[in-house]
DNA sequence: TTTTGAGTTGTTCGA
DNA sequence: GTCGAACAACTCAAA
């Protein structure tokens, strides 16, 4: 690029064009967080960065006009009403005889580059991890810019996008747990290749210890780390010696994980509403909005369940594996449609993913890609005696519970009275009783899950 | 084209 | 307490 071009940094916060899922709380809460960050740093570096507000196609060509801009750039995005919006502006630009230039900043590879022999897309984790691990290279780093000076144009302030929450402002839990930001990213990842990552394999199933696994996922959400960097990140040390391979390798698959989410969200636009596996569209759910309430409130009665919802409303965030439990609970135990669990998430998580979200959701349901068979519906008692075996997790987030016994803590239903009262706990009034009774619950699921088979076998 | 082996994370039951 | 088998059948991916 030739030195005596400029550049305008722009942010285009975009609510109005057709499509576009609304962001959630949570979401708007880390974005205002982030983009405060990003200016600053940008401002740091001698540069401006320009918010504005609109449908992105008027922004962009009013910021044309008022700067004589000739090419704009972007980073490529892959759900279906964002790939229509951009799809549009790139020709109408083109037709204005703007150069527009895109580009991955967000994955390792585009969807569409890693392909079965046969040229489709996967469907399989498995083959592609392995058709992932054989093809991709992370890339170089590139140096930053040495200037990023610009006009600075009008715009409006992070503030005035109204992304914090007030009246209530319910924020406080999250300011606590997390650092918005790209330095916050480097401290997350430097912090878990120090040791966490040596670990993984095991500790990343246990919610009850502090640093099991990377969090990172709400920093590559809003792309203030990259997945290349990680991957580059972890090879340099697997190279070096300096982790564990296997436990690395474990890492860098949950980050094709990821990775093949967004597969499936290119090729199933409608990901986030429509069973992937369209057998689901028979399964008789039951629409119980207390059984919802009660699971989005961590009020069932099953601690380990109920602390994960907790940890969520709290932070913004669920550990992974409670993360399993709680939807196989909701779409298993109480038989809820899985979009219920997928619209809750997608409102309360900071990490909320318009890929991973659903595919994960769909995954827990059956309905989804390399699911889980319907008959694995995930015992919330044996998980959580496995999982938190010393119950930190439980008391830490269903404080009411915290004087049981270990023993007791997972099946509080089965202390005697002279333990709950000596726990201080009455059941139904301080901690609920078991919304439904598990054993009676998962035959309940089966059965339900049965009628597809049903359905199949007779068409 | 056909065949073959395999497929994230579990639970329960009975020996 | 531990261990292996059953829980289903289907689709995927590659040979």
């Amino acid at each position: 690029m030739k030195s005596d071009r400029r550049l305008v940094l722009l942010y285009i916060h975009d609510e109005v064009s057709p499509g576009l899922r609304a962001r959630g709380g949570a979401s708007k809460w880390w974005l205002g967080k982030s983009l405060t960050e990003h200016a600053r740093h940008i401002e740091n570096a001698g540069g401006h960065l320009t918010i504005r507000t609109g449908a992105t196609k008027d922004v962009l060509s009013d910021v044309i006009s008022e700067t004589g801009a000739t090419a704009v750039f972007w980073n490529r995005r892959y759900g279906g009403p964002e790939r229509a919006l951009d799809t549009d502006l790139k020709a109408n630009l083109k037709q204005d005889n703007i150069d527009v230039m895109t580009f991955n900043g967000r994955l390792l590879t585009e969807p569409w580059d890693i392909t079965t022999g046969a040229g489709t897309p996967y469907k399989v984790f498995t083959p592609y991890w392995k058709a992932m691990k054989a093809a991709y290279r992370a890339p170089d780093a590139l140096s930053a810019p040495k200037s990023l000076s610009g006009p600075d144009i009008k715009g409006v302030t992070v503030d005035d996008l109204g992304l914090q929450p007030t009246n209530p402002d319910w924020s406080g839990g999250l300011e606590e747990t997390w650092t918005p930001g790209e330095a916050g990213a480097m401290e997350r990842l430097s912090d878990f290749l120090e040791g966490p990552i040596n670990t993984y394999a095991d500790d990343r199933n246990r919610p009850d210890l502090e640093d099991g696994t990377s969090r990172l996922s709400p920093h590559l959400h809003f792309g203030e780390i990259s997945p290349a960097q990680i991957w580059r990140a972890v090879q340099h040390g697997i190279s070096a010696d300096n982790f564990d391979e296997s436990n690395a390798m474990v890492f860098l698959s949950e980050l094709v994980w990821r990775e093949f989410s967004y597969v499936l969200l290119y090729y199933n636009p409608d990901l986030a509403t429509e069973n992937y596996n369209s057998d689901f569209d028979a399964l008789p759910w039951r629409k119980d909005s207390d059984a919802s309430k009660a699971w989005s409130a961590g009020k069932t009665g099953y601690p380990i369940v109920d602390a994960g919802m907790r940890q969520l409303w709290h932070t913004g965030y669920m550990h992974n594996r409670v993360r399993m439990i709680v939807a196989s609970f909701l779409t298993k135990h109480l038989l809820q449609p899985w979009q219920v669990g997928e619209d809750w998430f997608w409102d309360t998580l900071v990490d909320a993913d318009q890929a991973a979200n659903p595919a994960s959701w769909q995954w827990t349901a059956g309905s989804g890609a390399d699911a889980a068979p319907y008959f694995r519906v995930f015992n919330p008692i044996t998980q959580g005696q496995k999982f938190d075996p010393n119950g930190t997790y439980v008391r830490r987030w269903c404080p009411e519970l915290s004087d049981l016994p270990d023993k007791l803590l997972h099946t509080p239903w089965e202390a005697d009275n002279a333990a709950l009262k000596k726990a201080g706990i009455t059941l139904g009034k301080t901690y609920p009783k078991p919304i439904v009774d598990h054993p009676t619950a998962r035959q309940r699921a089966l059965d339900a899950y049965d009628t597809l088979k049903e359905k199949r076998n007779a068409a």
